[in-house]
DNA sequence: CGGGGAATAT
DNA sequence: TATATTCCCC
């Protein structure tokens, strides 16, 4: 995603998103607009582009994608930006005859041939992202779609045009936001005064006004922080802040999904905000907070149906494969369903290393939950009955990790399964850890059963984005289990965001 | 007048 | 929302 400062459009207006299934190419493209003073992120997953181009549809002009090798993979995405989001796409090959007519045949498509991506092309490209917004603003033209090759304008700094400029609003980078944190320390927190941090930070152009701006929301958000730090009585609404105020603000500053770390009034107006935008399930309510390992901050979602959805609230430019991980409670109350969308695993199992972790947080998960590892960028291991054990096995330990010494949520106290699950035995290369915290389900009697759905469709699927998920109410469970697991599950997927929703390979 | 900072505007 | 601007106080 890119984009970039004009004199009458805003950075935010336009963005330009790359998609590229080649390192390289992708590598130099994205060094080119960099070059050109873009903004651009990377994805290796295309879900993770897709949830990017999601957030910011509403500001983002073109895509721009490669034809090579895999079109056929990445038909269904175009097609889908096309119908849902309407957003005009630019191929590009270093190769022309990959661009054939079927390629094009696609609605909204627009070819661009590129042996090479160069600077001019680079200008029309953005000619024709600034004309669609334009064209877009005047919302009195029609639907005209600019082809490729309109005119080359320039772009960059055209300055002086006679009309007076207005100075671009500051952005805070993430440097400049460093900059602005060790003022502050060096300075005190008592004593850091606008005039002098402008001082100390030292970068051209910034102006005391942009800083007393600044510290004005850090002083904010530090406080929001320490009151939610503070808190003391758990329900539903409460979560719980781990990190220092500083990295508090930090990283509520920067994520995407700031709200994890703030108060309670702040947790409900973002989760509303969440609503607003259909990517929370409305029936979901934001349970807590929790921190599985330093930097590594997760917000617990839950409903009264027993879903448990984990959002990481990492910045996702800089990781941007974590994402979610999830589970349910089947109907039948023995078997349990997964979704996820993130390396997680892979973040819990480095946190086996570090049992203390979550004690010492006493991060209070009042709840438990399972991220099973993914077979490559696959979900749900599934098949014959043995891969119940290892999913009930992490979930166990993961149980342990989170410490759970505190009440469960009553979503959770309601469900009686009957079992306990095996011990932890993670990984057969892993040390077995013996954990100190029983598992809230260590008196349980029965197993738990935990039957896998059984495997989708190849490629990636799917759900609606446009469409939030009904409340409908749930259906009584039929007869066959996988079957029923199978439904649960796809109920389970459909209720989630749309991040969640990969399923299959 | 300079500057801090809350409130308000964009 | 993030940042800018206004406003009022010292």
């Amino acid at each position: 995603m890119i984009g970039k400062y004009t004199q009458s459009i805003r950075a935010k207006d336009i963005c330009i998103l790359l998609v590229n299934d080649d390192y390289v190419c992708q590598t130099i493209v994205a060094d080119m607009l960099d070059h050109c003073r873009y903004e651009a992120f990377s994805y290796e997953r295309e879900m993770d582009a897709l949830n990017m181009i999601w957030e910011k549809k509403d500001m983002t002009e073109l895509i721009l994608t490669n034809v090579h090798r895999t079109y056929a993979k990445r038909h269904g995405i175009i097609e889908h930006i096309e119908n849902k989001i309407k957003l005009q796409i630019i191929l590009m090959s270093p190769d022309v005859d990959d661009i054939n007519v079927s390629t094009v045949g696609a609605k909204g498509v627009t070819v661009y041939f590129m042996k090479c991506l160069s600077m001019n092309e680079m200008n029309n490209l953005w000619a024709t992202a600034l004309a669609r917004e334009k064209n877009k603003r005047n919302l009195s033209s029609g639907k005209l779609l600019h082809e490729e090759n309109a005119g080359s304008k320039r772009m960059g700094d055209d300055n002086e045009h006679g009309n007076i400029e207005k100075k671009p609003r500051v952005v805070w980078t993430k440097e400049m936001h460093q900059k602005f944190l060790e003022a502050v320390t060096q300075l005190g927190e008592d004593k850091a005064f606008p005039k002098k941090i402008v001082e100390l930070m030292n970068v051209p152009g910034l102006t005391r006004a942009n800083v007393a701006s600044h510290l004005q929301k850090y002083r904010l958000c530090m406080k929001r922080a320490q009151e939610g730090f503070t808190g003391s009585s758990y329900d539903f609404t409460n979560n719980f802040s781990f990190n220092t105020l500083q990295e508090s603000f930090q990283q509520s500053h920067w994520n995407p999904f700031q709200m994890g770390s703030r108060n309670t009034a702040t947790t409900r107006f973002n989760f509303d905000y969440y609503k607003s935008r259909s990517r929370t399930p409305q029936h979901l309510s934001l349970l807590k907070t929790i921190r599985l390992k330093p930097n590594h901050n997760f917000s617990v979602y839950g409903d009264e149906t027993k879903n448990i959805l984990l959002r990481s609230i990492e910045d996702r430019r800089v990781h941007p494969k974590t994402n979610f991980a999830g589970f349910r409670f089947a109907r039948d109350g023995k078997s349990v369903v997964f979704g996820e969308n993130s390396h997680l695993a892979s973040s819990v199992q480095q946190q086996l290393s570090f049992p203390e972790m979550g004690i010492d947080d006493s991060t209070h998960c009042a709840s438990f939950f399972d991220s099973f590892t993914p077979q490559q960028s696959s979900v749900a291991p599934m098949g014959t009955g043995d891969e119940p054990v290892s999913i009930n096995s992490q979930l166990s330990s993961l149980a342990a990790l989170l410490a759970v010494d505190e009440p469960m949520p009553d979503i959770m106290t309601h469900l009686q399964p009957s079992a306990a699950p095996i011990r932890f035995d993670w990984n057969s290369e892993v040390t077995q850890q013996p954990s100190s915290v029983a598992p809230p389900w260590s008196d349980w009697d029965e197993q738990l059963r935990f039957t896998c759905p059984p495997p989708q469709s190849e490629g990636l699927q799917w759900t609606d984005w446009a469409e939030p998920p009904s409340l409908s109410p749930q259906q009584p469970l039929s007869g066959n289990t996988a079957n029923a697991n199978s439904d649960i599950f796809s109920d389970f997927t459909s209720s989630l965001p749309p991040e969640f929703c990969e399923v299959g390979a």
